[in-house]
DNA sequence: CCGTTCTGATAATACGTATGATCAGTGGTT
DNA sequence: AACCACTGATCATACGTATTATCAGAACGG
């Protein structure tokens, strides 16, 4: 960060306020509180008369209220903050939160709420920070958190600190509110289809890491192979994919596997590029199943056979879930607050029939 | 304003407040503030033990400055407005916003700004509308404007009312700070290109639309010709792209182009698809030049020769722009605020010599 | 005519932070 | 002793809005 940079100092032009709007209309600043906030009744008596006045000056000058101000005085601001603990929009994740935000987005939009990212975070190691000495999370009424993994720590300090969040994805930490695709069932179902084509060979590769995104979808692998036949199950290799191409497609090699689960549709590509390059054919040889949909930065990719979790839904539901938390409080019980979309089931051409 | 406005409550749970700090560490509020913002000098002397007894206290509860507090108070809030005329990140639109976002969203994080995206402005016949009553402007410290079109009107406003602001992409209106492309350079530099490869029968397709930076473009190829042969020029048709495919042809056809320039990628995808149904080479027979990046929607696309507009970078420096404005306050001579900055030009491979 | 209710509007205050003005004390100088 | 310079810290106030309590006057009922 340049150091002039903390010598910034807001040359305030002086605001429109309401003291100036109560001025001119000849009323008090209260008065044009009350006919702001639309306030009637009987602690809030004004007539009619008073009432346009004060509202044509309003328009006249189009009078907006500070919102620091209205914070500061208790009211909600209609503020949802926005934190991914990667940058949003470059193209290497912008496939993940790209979905994800087009469903907040629209739904913002709807509800009426204004999107607050926050950018400012300082990045350690890779990822931005949520609790650091100058966040700002308070400026938000609440906040959305997206990420494949969610730090356990700060979920609890959200919790603890009654601060009204809603985690995208499903969380395993207690008490926590969100919006997650039920990827246990989708799996199963995938399972089951690659069974009844006649499978019984299976592979499944996943990324290393300890997000429940990814553990669900293992977990389902297990369920869906266990309602099968567990003898086979626990002959069925369930690996970390390996870093390099190569790698990867002597672990598809060596299993003997006649379908790859490859969790990550970036693997699911790159086992297709080294099969083409065996001359292996797929799907006819070897069938590939992936458990999300593939980056747009893979081109060429044929249409892999694929669990599509419902992102845009998914973003849509959680600024939904939020305004929910929002009005009516932050929930006792967090189990109401917790909610699996299904996945959709994507058909695509890369998972056949078994050969004989 | 909406009625729901003043239903939304905000239960407060009590805040960590420097007061509580204060009383804690045995000194007084303003003690507190001073350590939090850590000043010195001749009107806040805090002796080193001091100090440290407050910062302990601090650290310990994980105190965070109220961020509406510190703007009442007059502090700037290193808070950024994003306005774009249309949803930023459906697909539709993704591939203008994006790049841009993805710019802006990098310089945030090294300056140290939080980006506030004005998603609750109301939608106006398929745009958002910049100044609606309930419009958040003044919570952020100054905005960025993006978009295709921008209202003159809207700028003028926002000009008159000292507001700080930078619109991404040249703009005609007056006292306008921008960050915008140099698409007339640029043109003119692919209009040299052809000429030399031959093409003497040239086609300027551009997008139904008065916006500064397809103006800009249609400028450079008139000014191009114009360096090559104004008598060439005088015979070369610039028109409003027709809206179907087949119309779009038939004006490249009674052209009679050996180039076409579609200043809109999609225009040069559609007509690159009719060429091979018509039997058409492209590029041996017909070369196309397109003035922006295709969008990755629409794949199978060839590469095209074009103008690369650097989009992330017209971000970041917006950004930039926009701080160097907050700090230096409003400038008088916007003149030294506009900024163009130059287009790539790729290669590509739809532009070769012309058949003699 | 007096107490009561109702009406229209305002005064006063709270929200949490930043900062210029101020104050009490201390040590030094003439 | 009177004056000054300096230190450590606090007081008081401003920022703009929302809201409660309050007030002056009118209308009303007995």
């Amino acid at each position: 960060m340049p150091d002039w940079w903390w010598s910034v100092n807001m040359s305030t032009p002086r605001r429109l306020t309401q003291r100036k709007i109560a001025e001119l209309a000849n009323v008090s600043q209260s008065t044009v509180s009350l006919v702001v906030n639309n306030k009637e009744g009987s602690s809030a008596r004004i007539p009619p008369e008073t009432r346009e006045r004060v509202l044509k000056v309003l328009q006249e000058h189009g009078y907006v209220a500070d919102p620091a101000a209205r914070s500061l005085a208790g009211v909600a601001n209609k503020l949802i903050g926005v934190f991914t603990y990667e940058a949003a929009f470059p193209a290497e994740t912008r496939d993940f939160y790209s979905e994800l935000l087009t469903g907040v987005e629209a739904q913002a939009e709807i509800l009426g709420y204004d999107l607050l990212m926050f950018t400012s975070a300082p990045v350690q190691d890779g990822r931005r920070e949520l609790f650091h000495p100058t966040n700002r999370l308070r400026l938000a009424d609440g906040c959305l958190l997206l990420g494949l993994e969610i730090e356990s720590a700060d979920l609890e300090r959200l919790v603890s600190g009654d601060y009204p969040f809603v985690a995208v994805g499903r969380r395993d930490t207690q008490n926590v509110p969100y919006v997650g695709a039920n990827y246990v069932d989708g799996v199963v179902q995938l399972v089951e289809k690659a069974w009844k084509l006649g499978h019984r060979k299976f592979l499944l590769l996943h990324r290393d890491t300890e997000a429940e995104s990814v553990a669900d979808r293992i977990r389902g692998f297990v369920r869906g192979m266990s309602e099968m036949d567990p003898s086979i199950l626990r002959q069925t290799p369930i690996s970390v994919a390996a870093r390099t191409s190569q790698d990867l497609w002597s672990q598809v090699v060596s299993s003997g596997a006649s379908v790859v689960f490859a969790e990550d549709p970036a693997h699911a590509s790159l086992i297709y590029r080294e099969a083409i390059k065996n001359s292996v054919d797929v799907p006819r040889e070897l069938s590939i199943v992936t458990l999300a949909d593939p980056s747009t930065l893979f081109e060429n990719d044929p249409d892999f056979t694929r669990l599509s979790p419902p992102r845009q839904k998914l973003g849509a539901e959680s600024l939904t879930l939020l305004a929910k938390i929002l009005i009516s409080g932050i929930p006792k019980n967090t189990a109401d607050y917790q909610l699996l979309l299904p996945c959709e089931l994507v058909s695509g051409k890369t998972l056949v029939a078994a050969r004989v």
